[in-house]
DNA sequence: TTTTTTAAAAATATCTACATTTTTGGTTTT
DNA sequence: AAAACCAAAAATGTAGATATTTTTAAAAAA
């Protein structure tokens, strides 16, 4: 009666199960998505079931066909590409009006949740290290955009985050897993934070363009030494 | 057997036309959506009606809160004022994009979009005459903004004029059955073609974005207007 | 009298089970 | 080998059962 959220009926616990299932690699890009197991993994009914999918299907995650069911959307270097960099341009546009308009209280927040990322140390096992990385970096460059005080754009952003987040998984267990790039991105933060409150935006916007498209060959490599060890 | 398109199931028939009846005033702002009257409507049961709703729940047409149903989005000044600034944003972000990058065949597309648009006469009925503008000058906007190269950029772009569709057509009409305003919206593009084809980007990305912006007072008086008299 | 509470009834949303239609993949026929 | 056919599998859709919310109106309290 008391804690609980907005929106718990079955479409909505099948559409975050299986969205997490997708992102985590339980469901591979291209498989097919048969009624029947989902049915059963999911407890659920067609209906509901059909639904929850649809809603990935507008989020780009599962693909559609009309009378021939639902896959797990594809992955491809060129998807990579074009994601990375429509969500580079997009963040950097944000980052720029965030500059030109945030106020003290948005850099307050900037400063705590660079503070906050900072102090994530190896605590308990290395996937839990993962997850609390993860989830402070996230909140970060979300202190940051915020900034730019439209919530459409925020939005936007967030459509663009959900869209590459099987991408950045790929990358993020190369980074964290990994002490030099932990060191690098650290460094790579500490200077984007000098220039957002130094309120030059237009190297603000270039340097979080950069910061974007970084990852984009690291990605594509292990993409294709995926590949090619399916192929063998 | 030949001309169908790709998905013509029930679902998609009842969200393409109740995605219609809703931009086009059929059920207002904040109407809520009864499961039976639209069972009625588009001759189809809950289940795929619930997936068309659903649909439009992601493009932010519709609300739905759990087990309340479902509402037609309201519509409001700062919903409108918000919703332009981050198009007129992105727009220009790629209107940039595309001065930089566009080709040969981009500037032919432009060329040739424009003078489509410039051939517009009164035809048969104003209400045709409105339908035919807003059809190429929406291509003309799209021919410019393909030079970007991003297809994901594009899907961006869309997604942002689905939203502002409702707010778009009150400007519409008040636009294209106005001499003096169709006149000044034809100079205005005459120019932003100038600019566009002489490469300036950054005159080009400024000038787009005044072009999106420009129609955000108009409309604000419109929905005042409508407002008012809805309280009489 | 007016307001608040309460409980039943009505309306509505959600879900499941089953029926129908379409696709798929193998088998037979030409 | 190519085309036609057929049965199993799968997707799509309907009808009705179940659960939740909203309305209604009577009873209790102020």
């Amino acid at each position: 009666m008391a804690t609980n959220d907005e929106k718990n009926n079955l479409v909505n616990l099948a559409y975050v199960a299986l969205k997490r299932d997708i992102t985590e690699g339980v469901y591979r890009p291209g498989d097919k998505l048969l009624m029947r197991g989902l049915k059963e993994r999911y407890e659920i009914g067609s209906g509901p079931m059909r639904e929850a999918l649809s809603r990935l299907v507008s989020e780009h995650l599962v693909t559609a066909i009309s009378q021939r069911g639902f896959r797990v959307a594809s992955m491809s270097i060129e998807e990579l590409t074009d994601l990375y960099f429509a969500r580079a341009h997009l963040e950097a546009m944000i980052t720029e009006l965030a500059v030109k308009l945030g106020d003290e209280s948005w850099e307050a927040g900037v400063i705590a949740s660079t503070h906050t990322l900072s102090k994530v140390a190896q605590l308990t096992s290395a996937e839990d290290m993962l997850g609390l990385w993860d989830a402070r970096h996230k909140a970060f460059h979300l202190a940051i955009a915020q900034g730019c005080g439209s919530a459409k754009l925020l939005e936007l952003r967030l459509t663009m985050l959900d869209q590459v987040e099987r991408y950045r998984q790929l990358w993020l267990r190369h980074t964290v897993f990994s002490a030099d790039a932990l060191e690098a991105k650290r460094e790579e933060h500490r200077q984007l934070v000098e220039v957002l409150l130094s309120r030059d935006h237009v190297k603000a916007r270039d340097m979080m363009f950069e910061h974007m498209t970084g990852p984009v060959s690291i990605i594509s490599e292990i993409i294709e030494a995926r590949d090619l060890a399916c192929q063998a």
